[in-house]
DNA sequence: CGAACAGTTGAACTGTTTCAATCATTGTGG
DNA sequence: CCACAATGATTGAAACAGTTCAACTGTTCG
């Protein structure tokens, strides 16, 4: 089933009406992109709101002196920039970090679908504030965290955003990043990340191989990460608005 | 006048009735805090968006071993929450920093003031899309730049967040917040955060005393905070959707 | 087979933290 | 109006978490 459906009967219920749109803006236009190419680049002019299909994407800045800031895992489901209304050029890159399917889905489409239902107008921008309350996690993350803290946290995220879509199975998920990808996004050095990882490892917290990461006790890394899932924002909360037509 | 219809023009023009509006829900219930007050703490369900008439606030996550992070700081004419009708529970808190005037506008107004015109209800969201641009900022400031650049891209962008309402005076602006409470924003120890201030002052870059920041040569400390202002979606970027009624 | 890439480890180094003491400023109650 | 408590800023010295550099291993893939 369409994740991105799936992802949003998490925040509230679709009609079926909606369910359609969405399929069909799902269907209309897809692009495949191999491993670690740019969907769009920093400073350009977005035209259409990327669904990502298959595979993993990253929203990236990079800086002048070579280094660069993960800010985003995106996952099948997720949807980059439904801000393209609004703010007119990309201040970061979306990059993939796998092969990649997206659904572009173009402005005036999106204005449908935004107009069609004001089920499915909040339901979108759900997601919007979820990715928000993402950042501002990391922010915590980066900010506060040991490096242990730090790798243990994002893992846990990872994780626990896969499991929520029905991307776990038998306590094992998909990883397909590299260590200096995940150095990246976590503000360390890839050298760092590498000792880390061996810690956690060492520890029996995590089995992390063939790009697969299995948490045997999630409550223990849990602990570890001082990792609290409230800010995905994963409960229902939206059924304060079922009942509205 | 009042300062958020003042930020809002910078994106779009608004009407007369919006502009009504957006006055009559300034003026509707103001409520005054004292410094060092949460206006809403993390966990509680939010009633009301908060607009910032008078003072400085921050938005902060409380860590259990004491620390804290602080993710943003909004000036007078920011909205807090505009969130509320979506995500239930505050991810985090929001606390003054000084003495600060909030007009609470209630999830009715509100509603009605998003339904009454596109052109307001993209403002708004406009604003909530430019406070997330400025997350994504912070978490490559944090992640990636060394101290020194950390500060003063801080001290950049407040003062040009403050130019860009007209609370830049000759070259001066506010900055009423105590070296403690930069630290928590920038992931750095207070003492540090001492001495990088000490560097930067006598390297001739800031002056910063009386609760005010002046900064003699932006361009000087620019290039040494290496700051792009473009995150901060600061040029008219919605004159495309002038024509629209 | 060889090239390219990802992961691993050691050793030296350094930016930042921590702890602790001191100084300056402001507000408050007697 | 002074004393003193409270808060914020400042500085030094020692400790440490994380970086950098460099070498080496393992794996994949044309």
């Amino acid at each position: 089933m369409n994740p991105l459906i799936r992802k949003l009967e998490r925040f509230t219920r679709l009609s079926d009406e909606d369910k359609r749109l969405l399929q069909q803006a799902a269907s209309a236009r897809i692009v495949n992109y191999d491993s670690h190419q740019d969907i769009i680049a920093e400073g350009e002019e977005p035209n259409d709101v990327n669904l990502i299909l298959a595979g993993w994407v990253c929203r990236y800045k990079q800086l002048a002196d070579g280094g660069r800031q993960i800010m985003s895992f995106l996952l099948p489901g997720d949807l980059c920039d439904l801000n393209i209304f609004l703010l007119r050029r990309m201040d970061h890159a979306l990059g993939t970090l796998t092969p990649v399917a997206v659904a572009k889905i173009s402005r005036d489409l999106l204005q449908e679908m935004l107009n069609a239902d004001p089920r499915l107008n909040r339901a979108l921008w759900w997601e919007v504030l979820v990715t928000a309350a993402i950042h501002r996690e990391w922010l915590v993350n980066i900010g506060r965290r040991t490096a242990l803290e730090r790798v243990a946290h994002l893992l846990c995220e990872i994780y626990v955003r896969q499991d929520s879509v029905g991307r776990v199975k038998g306590g094992r998920c998909e990883l397909p990043v590299t260590q200096v990808e995940l150095a990246d996004a976590l503000g360390l050095s890839a050298v760092h990340v590498n000792r880390t990882l061996r810690e956690l490892r060492l520890s029996g917290l995590i089995d992390w191989r063939d790009k697969h990461l299995s948490i045997p006790d999630l409550d223990a890394l849990t602990a570890v990460a001082r990792f609290d899932p409230d800010y995905l924002h994963l409960d229902y909360e939206g059924e304060r608005f079922d009942a509205e037509c």
